[in-house]
DNA sequence: GCATAAACTAGACACTGTCAAGATTGTGTG
DNA sequence: CACACAATCTTGACAGTGTCTAGTTTATGC
């Protein structure tokens, strides 16, 4: 864009449209989002995103994938920091997920809270089994079973999950602010009361 | 609606917005909501909902805040037939979240996941207020300690309340189908599961 | 160099939510 | 009972949306 000469083809409008979707996603939202918009963004016209993407669902998945690549990208950066200790590894593996979600709240709520994105794509399907996948890498090096094969191990996993998604759905949309006092903590003092939460939820693991 | 006469004034127009807005609701789909279609489902010109909800907005925080009255109402019914035990009256109260939010995925997903309804709202605001003071007090008759007042206890209050919201939006959104493997297990089955996975959070507290 | 495919534009269509103006009906006051 | 007034509802208009189609421009392979 900045210093791409106007021509009638753009190069890589794909990518360009993905990143203009990004920015219209978190600036005005999920539910007022416009494919137009995008397009006037990205400085093409409005009819221009349909050859890349088929349609305005197709764009978002697209950027729903990469999403879920940013996010196993954050928890296995959270997870080096952490140590070999398998079960602070699980915990940092949770504290990348809120670290995720807080930072970009509008696509954490695309990737989790809407239909929009068509999950039968293939690029979709296979890095969200991905990112699951990682979770049960992350919970059989706690429990020494495989969650495909031990029920109960699955359950531990289902339960770390469950938290851990709940706990972020909570951040993401405000309603964890009060009762944790959020504004008052520091940087430090929230983590912490993250930790804690993870750590109550995942003791019997 | 049934034999009520077609006159100009509707009488109760309002609640029968309500009611067309739920069906519409649960059979479109939160992000193929139409105002237009449920002013015609209730028999009636695409303007009159403005005079009762202002705009489309009003209407679904309307809706929303009734979704809460009948959330709080699957929770304590949940709650009488379990008992005395404090832990399992927080366990049930668990349930009766899971339950509503299974039983409306749609509703579950407006009232949490988008950001549509009006939290400013005030009749929005005190009955969602009145869900989470009865969680409150659900947890101090566990702890013997008030949430508000002690930090720890609104720590398991927040672990408690992450868990069950996870695992509903886990649900709802169809993501727990598979690693639970829910469309082999009974009813009775797939309630235990649920409890386990309940259980096994709660279990620090 | 030229046919063909890819990329993009421009206009049309049906649909959306909201607003304003007008028609209809209920209600309270004399 | 009559009548003004407010509440309720209809109708039409407007700007905005996503998608479709036809046509224009450019890149690519032979």
């Amino acid at each position: 864009m900045s210093d791409a000469k106007k021509t009638y083809h753009h190069g890589d409008l794909a990518v360009a449209l993905l990143k203009a979707a990004e920015v219209e996603l978190s600036e005005t939202g999920i539910e007022k989002f416009s494919l137009r918009a995008v397009a006037k963004r990205a400085g093409v016209s409005h009819g221009a995103p349909a050859h890349h993407f088929g349609d305005a669902r197709g764009l978002l998945t697209a950027l729903a994938a990469d999403g879920y690549k940013r996010l196993l990208a954050v928890q296995t950066a959270r997870e080096v920091a952490a140590g070999s200790d398998p079960r602070d590894v699980l915990i940092a593996s949770g504290l990348g997920y809120l670290d995720f979600a807080q930072a970009n709240p509008e696509l954490f709520r695309l990737m989790f809270n809407s239909s929009i994105p068509n999950r039968e794509d293939a690029r979709f399907f296979d890095i969200a089994l991905a990112v699951f996948d990682h979770l049960v890498d992350r919970i059989q090096s706690v429990t020494q079973k495989n969650p495909y094969e031990d029920k109960d191990s699955m359950l531990d996993l289902m339960t770390s999950w469950s938290v851990v998604h709940g706990l972020a759905e909570l951040l993401v949309s405000g309603r964890a602010e009060r009762p944790l006092n959020l504004a008052s903590l520091t940087d430090v003092e929230k983590e912490a009361a993250l930790v804690s939460i993870l750590d109550r939820a995942n003791r019997s693991i």
